[in-house]
DNA sequence: CGAAAATTTGATCGAAGTCAATCATTGTGG
DNA sequence: CCACAATGATTGACTTCGATCAAATTTTCG
């Protein structure tokens, strides 16, 4: 591993040979809905989106990319079935670490114990924000918010996925591009 | 302060001294978007709710009844000006507790602290669910799902705050209750 | 009781859903 | 590397449902 992985890392620098390296290629699912979690992936390269079933249709919940860690963090840490599916959009170099290791590492650091933290923090907000979204903005607000915050999804994940992800139909997204594009001439 | 007082409190017994009774009528601002959080208050009797501001009108984004404690506890936490309101909805007989003296306890007891993160947690995954209905469900369906799993919402908050908790005016809601009530004759 | 607030009802509009067809893009095997 | 199949995106026609504006009715509360 190179001087650059490891900078993602900070704090997990001395944990580094905890993990071992995954690529998978585009639509590989690495954990299904329902099972419980037995690993965390750290994203060197590629994008994932996490996702849930709804009567035989699947709405994405949320698109991951470099640098982060994907899992599903309710059922690993209380070894509960996963409440979504985690599958890649690209293909992915990965990082992969256990269960076990990673706990290991959590107790070893305080420091990444408070990372972990803040992080389950974050997520809340995140959570809260995305959820006020909804209650504020119609779909067609959102898809703009999305473009001028997240460009990245835009630019990079297939469209039938942003339509769930914003509570639409493929159809209804195609329609509003073609309006929003149109007034923006 | 009576026994079945203090059985709400599970881990916050020997805490009682550090709360301050407060009465409130109905309508009573106790947080204001914007300022920043300087206590915590356990609701004896009544219910309240939070709610942000978009444009002009008020957005319900969540209920509070007797034994929880409302807060905003991200502004309480890092000191930053709150995301929402807090305001009763009903006359309510809460119990306050300041800032400095909620760290102190929960410094004091690790049993606290550990309720905390778990508390913290839960509305990390209710948040989730709520946001999971919005994308799954209709206006309609979210309505019903209330009325099976959160009646007494239903049964004591106004319907204008409800109908903005679920995305929607007050005469939409209003016509989806004529549906939903006629259909179930 | 009477005023204010909340809810209901009516009429109309617009946006998203659905179904179906077409067009574009991607990816695979010969 | 091309051909063709499969998948994804767009477009059209039509339906449904929530938003809006306005008025009427009911409820709440001083």
């Amino acid at each position: 591993m190179n001087d650059k992985k490891i900078e993602y890392f900070s704090g997990w620098d001395e944990f580094l040979h905890l993990f071992s390296p995954l690529q998978v290629p585009a639509k590989t699912i690495l954990l299904e809905e329902g099972q419980i979690s037995k690993k965390m992936f750290f994203i060197e390269k590629g994008c994932l989106r996490t996702w849930i079933n709804n009567d035989g249709s699947e709405i994405t919940t949320r698109f991951f990319f470099e640098k982060e860690f994907i899992g599903s963090i309710e059922s690993f840490l209380n070894n509960q079935p996963s409440a979504y599916s985690i599958e890649s959009i690209e293909t992915c170099k990965l990082l992969t670490i256990s269960r076990e290791d990673y706990f290991y590492a959590l107790s070893s650091s305080a420091e990444l114990k408070k990372k972990m933290e803040e992080h389950l923090f974050k997520r809340l907000f995140k959570s809260q924000k995305v959820l006020y979204s909804f209650l504020k903005n119609s779909p067609e607000q959102r898809y703009i918010e999305l473009l001028i915050k997240n460009p990245q999804i835009i630019q990079r994940v297939p469209q039938h996925y942003i339509a769930s992800y914003l509570g639409i139909t493929p159809v209804s997204l195609s329609r509003i591009r073609n309006r929003v594009t149109r007034s923006r001439h």
